[in-house]
DNA sequence: TAATCATGTTAACAGTGTCAACATAGGATG
DNA sequence: CATCCTATGTTGACACTGTTAACATGATTA
């Protein structure tokens, strides 16, 4: 029985990952993970200043983890520029859907980004992602209306993460033109945004 | 000193309408807005059987208001369809921006919608609102895509909103692409809305 | 070898949501 | 009017939380 771990904060962090996208980061709690690591309660603070730091490590794994997706999306050679455009989209929208409550926690208000400034550059490294596919598509677009188009389309896709996240308005009991149309638009993503994006 | 309050139920919704607002939904704890209303810390259990169905109520009335002000701005006779629309866009985002906390619990999977009917109810209102414009704006559209493209710009809305509310990308003092893109949205947003919504 | 320092532990504090058991008051019923 | 019922309040307790202070251990380094 070693007294010293080894290798905790790695395991703490990826224990914290795996905790998060299952139960929400609200339902996380410090001690929780600290007994899966058999390790006292208190040791995680060894190495985190409070939960939220633990927090933003997470986060922070949340958004590199996007970006890479972006990229791949964006390094696929035998695609056209406007494909690889919606496959980014629709890359996007996957994963706030499939890692539902990590992306939740990325867009917390309960991390201040502001304090964690490593975190703030991997949520800027998303932007980037959409900054060069769209620059690609619009030769001759002025930074400023580039910039703007990419709030436009960020905003779209994250947008309905948010509203296709929101399971209760299709898949509750209640039939409701909302829900109907969650539903519709779930079920092709990619119909959708090229409907919405106009490309 | 009358043993029983009267108005109980009311003023621990209202109260925690205030909290939410000013503290976040998960700073806000019962005991302290029970002891706000001089009343024991368990008293609030005679109203809401549990924390989370107080917020529900309180996440209600988020949806009411948001759809008041929708139809406020529906409602302004002297606008041509299209300017009530971008009147709506506009009030939409205000509120996102100005009712931060409450429009974040109002999208917060703390409470589950499915076990609070009303709530989905007030939440669907918000959709319904946008159809009666658009429907109006896109005479003879079929139903199918009049709900897509509901979805469409409520997805554009929420979703920006989601942006500005992280004002870690623009307010920090770093000097990035995506903080100053988002900084020139926040400062004309309805411009953004007429060059996004393309109407 | 001795000292330092990162990393672990235990004990404790204040705060949380929630439940069970009890108290009170006001309205319904005889 | 007297009595009971029920809605609404209180007290006390439980298990849990984040966090700090004080102490223990063991690896690195002088």
């Amino acid at each position: 029985m070693k007294y010293h771990h080894g290798n905790l904060k790695e395991e703490l962090i990826s224990s914290a990952c795996i905790v998060c996208e299952a139960d929400g980061h609200d339902r996380m709690s410090l001690r929780s993970i600290a007994k899966e690591a058999k390790v006292s309660q208190t040791a995680p603070y060894r190495h985190f200043k409070t939960k939220e730091s633990l927090l933003a490590e997470v986060s922070a794994r949340g958004f590199t983890e996007l970006k890479e997706i972006l990229q791949n999306a964006n390094a696929k050679k035998t695609l056209s520029t406007r494909d690889k455009f919606l496959e980014m989209g629709q890359a996007y929208i996957e994963f706030g859907l499939s890692k539902r409550n990590t992306y939740d926690l990325m867009h917390s208000s309960v991390i201040d980004k502001t304090q964690f400034p490593e975190l703030l550059n991997s949520a800027v490294g998303t932007f980037e992602e959409l900054v060069y596919v769209l620059a690609e598509l619009n030769p001759g677009i002025s930074a400023k209306d580039l910039d703007i188009k990419c709030i436009h389309h960020w905003a779209l896709v994250h947008g309905l993460v948010g509203l296709l996240r929101n399971e209760n308005l299709d898949a509750s009991d209640i039939d409701t033109p909302a829900g109907n149309a969650m539903g519709l638009v779930r079920s092709d993503i990619k119909s959708f945004l090229i409907s919405a994006l106009e490309v």
